[in-house]
DNA sequence: TACTTATTTAGCTTATAATCTAATTAGAGT
DNA sequence: ACTCTAATTAGATTATAAGCTAAATAAGTA
């Protein structure tokens, strides 16, 4: 799992749209195609996207390619995350967090 | 805070350095520069974007700019980031969840 | 006031991402 | 084999992002 895959894969709201509802149930590109007011090809290009990030995978139906959401990398991503945003470790004291008397907030 | 900026803010290996070792201490703008190797300019510009997010605050002190974390900001831009990627709440069952037999995936 | 240091802004170039239309591939059904 | 539908790939255009050097700003010090 690459987290720069990830990151630039959740960048788009589309794709992120994408991930919501794979969420609640694995979807056709056709299916998921629809709802945007963007070509397929472009559609098409979301999916890759996802795909590289491996936050879904395709199967073939006959006809349709249904696209599923792999919670596992989902999962993994956002450990990676938190431990980037989260503030569960406490921060340390360092003398860069005293404030001297000249100091304003810019 | 709009996710969209945070997630952009993210998406740059050098802007989530920036962000873990502000987690630690609040820095300089040159004591954060000089760790990679690209141009003070650059650095600027990865500032801007860490402050458009709202991730990052300046504060003068004399000479110096000094960057604090906003740690409000990054929990906030977690939890929606947490329900984008998390699988907390079980997945719904639907008829799209389930197999037949000519299904294969890719 | 002039000089020095720290940082940002301006202007430019190059790389990457998003989008489109047209063409291609793959499977299903006739 | 032909045709229909679903989806992708190819090739092009346009927008955005990342990087550089040079110039500007802002504060500190001689």
């Amino acid at each position: 799992m690459k987290i720069n895959d990830v990151i630039n894969a959740i960048s788009h709201p589309i794709r992120r749209d994408i991930i919501k509802r794979l969420r609640k149930a694995s979807l056709s590109a056709g299916e998921l195609s629809q709802t945007y007011v963007v070509s397929k090809p472009t559609m098409s290009v979301h999916f890759k996207t996802l795909k590289a990030a491996e936050l879904i995978y395709a199967q073939r139906a006959g006809n349709h390619i249904i696209y599923h959401l792999n919670t596992t990398v989902a999962e993994e991503a956002l450990i990676l995350i938190a431990q980037l945003l989260g503030t569960s470790e406490p921060q340390a004291h360092t003398d860069h967090n005293h404030r001297t008397s000249h100091e304003k907030i810019l």
